[in-house]
RNA sequence: GUGGGCGUAGCUCAGCUGGUUAGAGCGCCGCGCUGUGGCCGCGGAGGUCACGGGUUCAAGUCCCGCCGUCCACCCCA
């Protein structure tokens, strides 16, 4: 006697999506696509896992993410690899390797792999959307790329999104920054919480996003990235804001909003929704990274993009009950055949109909008439197409509407050589 | 990685201070209607009570471990 084997279920922090679910999946990266083409956006699809250095260099070895979160292994021939776990690396060296024509303008919808510990709205495989485009610094490109995120946001039905802003300056702004900073922290580091009063020399800048109050004191009454930002730096935002401003995307700065990739400089920025609360509000963000080009081995190209964590919009839009499922089901089936000769007759029906652009379904395992018709009505289909053995004889189909209420004048009989005809006509008009 | 809550049928959950064959609603299958769905009535299938140990005459219930999940921190999508 075997023993029953173990039953397998998904690795911690993954999950199935089933078709219940997976329809709302179907409806926003569409969406996305569309609306990414309309802005003038092609696809990229680039390899799931890197050569480790891409994410090291892009995203910058001292963060988090590149230091314990990252899925890294070696293959056979001895490579270490590593799963990507963000977006943007992967679209800029394949950018680096193929040097296509620019401004480059590219979407992308992917997984993305963190060791994390999970919990509501953050897994070890999550999904993201976005878009990056290499090869100019015009600010009217920033603007373009968080109105895509914006519109694409407002397209879906989310409304309690706000949109923060800042600029971190190019590198030599950014340095200097970093500089004044330590500084001050230094002189502070007995004020700050307990965990940055030892921490804060490796990645000054994290701080600045301590939720602790002792660091908040601290941070405030120290130097502002504001402050540091050169004239060119400062113009080149200004150029950013009055572009939202212009075509009516609301913003608001925020001098703290310090995002956890290194490569990020000049304009960066988040979108959180209201509807979420704290830990996990952040339903997509991005910024310009005018170095990582050239970090990952290519010639200085300036680029800036946003990516969106597909599951994050989801919970925001369930959280703001923008999410109907029923309707987005509603639409899938049109004909359902019922067939109680044998199953052959719905074979051919569903054939015809399906070559002629319906959605058609059917019942199998030879059910009764009654357990089909059950299947029917749960399919959602507006019309039913009855196949017996009478019909079978007479060269006939009973159509019926299963929408309809008035018992008397709901299903007729039809020739067979006119169903296509028939089944057009009927949807049409129960479609009123 | 740290701390806490929760794991009982496919789903949502009940099960009092340990005590016979572990329940409900929804869903699923069938019958009432031997060729007609949705509503209603009746019946049925489905559970090693997450898993592994321990305490006890007796454990879904108490203890320990483990895995999963959720929450907070951290970080982020």
């Amino acid at each position: 006697m075997s023993e029953q084997p173990k039953q397998l279920v998904a690795p911690t922090g993954t999950h199935d999506v089933l078709p219940d679910s997976s329809r709302a999946w179907e409806r926003l990266v569409g969406t996305f696509s569309e609306m990414a083409h309309q802005w003038g956006f092609g696809l990229v699809l680039t390899p799931m896992f890197e050569d480790v250095a891409v994410f090291n260099r892009g995203i910058g070895e001292e963060s988090d993410v590149a230091r314990k979160e990252m899925y890294v292994f070696e293959d056979r021939g001895g490579r270490t690899l590593a799963l990507r776990p963000e977006g943007t690396a992967s679209v800029v060296r394949a950018f680096v390797q193929h040097q296509p024509t620019t401004p480059w303008k590219a979407w992308y919808v992917t997984p993305a792999f963190r060791y994390e510990r999970p919990q509501a709205g953050r897994y070890r495989q999550h999904h993201q959307l976005g878009v990056e485009v290499l090869g100019t610094e015009d600010p009217f490109v920033d603007v373009e790329v968080i109105a895509l995120a914006w519109r694409f946001f407002e397209t879906i039905g989310l409304s309690q999104i706000r949109l923060m802003v800042n600029s971190m300056g190019h590198a030599e702004c950014r340095e200097a920054f970093v500089v004044s900073l330590r500084s001050h922290l230094s002189s502070q580091e007995s004020n700050l919480c307990d965990e940055h009063a030892k921490s804060w020399s490796g990645n000054p800048l994290r701080v600045i996003d301590c939720k602790k109050r002792e660091c908040r004191t601290v941070v405030d009454a120290g130097p502002s990235i504001a402050d540091a930002l050169c004239e060119e730096c400062a113009t080149h935002f200004k150029h950013v804001t009055d572009g939202l401003t212009a075509i009516g995307v609301p913003w608001e700065r925020n001098v703290k909003l310090v995002r956890g990739f290194d490569y990020y400089t000049r304009t960066t920025f988040e979108f959180v929704s209201d509807a979420l609360d704290g830990a996990q509000n952040a339903v997509g963000g991005g910024g310009r990274y005018d170095q990582l080009a050239e970090d990952l081995g290519g010639k200085p190209t300036a680029g800036v993009g946003f990516g969106s964590g597909i599951e994050r919009l989801l919970l925001a839009l369930q959280a703001e009950d923008s999410l109907r499922f029923e309707k987005l089901r509603d639409a899938s089936i049109d004909v359902f055949v019922v067939d109680t000769t044998g199953g052959q007759e719905a074979l051919q029906i569903c054939d015809l109909l399906r070559r002629n652009g319906f959605a058609a379904d059917r019942a199998f395992d030879g059910r009764s008439m009654k357990s089909q018709l059950k299947a029917a009505d749960r399919s959602g289909a507006r019309i039913a197409l009855l196949v017996g053995p009478q019909e079978l004889e007479a060269g006939t189909i009973t159509i019926r509407d299963l929408r309809a209420t008035d018992e008397g004048n709901r299903q007729k009989l039809v020739p067979r050589s006119e169903l296509v005809n028939v089944v057009r006509e009927a949807i049409e008009t129960s479609m009123n």
